[in-house]
DNA sequence: AGTATTAATCGCAATATTACGATTAATAGT
DNA sequence: ACTATTAATCGTAATATTGCGATTAATACT
């Protein structure tokens, strides 16, 4: 992308933008949606639920994990991954915010 | 991006998946911050307040175009952009029900 | 110790995104 | 008609993303 231009922003535009690109994939929805439903499972669920194998899952996972999205918790050789219901209720307040901003007169 | 897997997802989790996309980039907030400080201007305008290319720029409002997130009304030679408020509110009140799904209990 | 299970990572290919300069098309003003 | 202004588009380069199969590392179970 020739050169990401970050510095020409706000500490919060980049934020905004960033946690906008951690949920821009509708595998990344899928598996947000499937988390609420199940309340918390294994990465081999999310697996057999969606259609995309193991590895991409992984890379997904990773991506919402990078954004302290979701937490991954051991448990032996399996990972027991849930939403970070804390973070997840930050974003919807800075998201309300800055869509009032957008949306009100 | 080998094949794009739309197919899997249903349209919603898509639908929101764009959204996220077309605001997914911090010179498309600041553009949109932009237009609500000025309530509504020109590319060139835009293009002063924001340190990156003419083109650039107006590709940024053609993706925001896109998803109908703006509105563009040509002036003469000028084009006067301005927040698409119906499709913020909707926007508003989508994201706000997926992510209180995501963060309540 | 040997095998099975699970999930992360590596390596790769295909495609998308971001950015810019140059060009173009369209209007406005002379 | 000529020129200036404006914004869209084209072409291109650099980089990011998405996806998969293969491999790896780590634990659990014989």
């Amino acid at each position: 992308m020739g050169i990401s231009k970050t510095e020409l922003f706000t500490p919060e535009q980049n934020e905004i933008a960033s946690i906008a690109k951690a949920i821009a994939h509708p595998a990344r929805i899928a598996i947000l949606q499937y988390l609420v439903d199940v309340n918390s499972c294994v990465c081999g669920e999310i697996v057999d639920e969606i259609g995309l194998s193991q590895s991409t899952i992984s890379q997904h996972l990773k991506e919402l994990k990078k954004m302290d999205i979701i937490k991954g918790e051991v448990e032996g050789v399996k990972v027991c991954y849930c939403i970070n219901r804390q973070k997840m209720d930050s974003i919807r307040i800075l998201f309300n915010q800055i869509f009032k901003q957008f949306s009100c007169c």
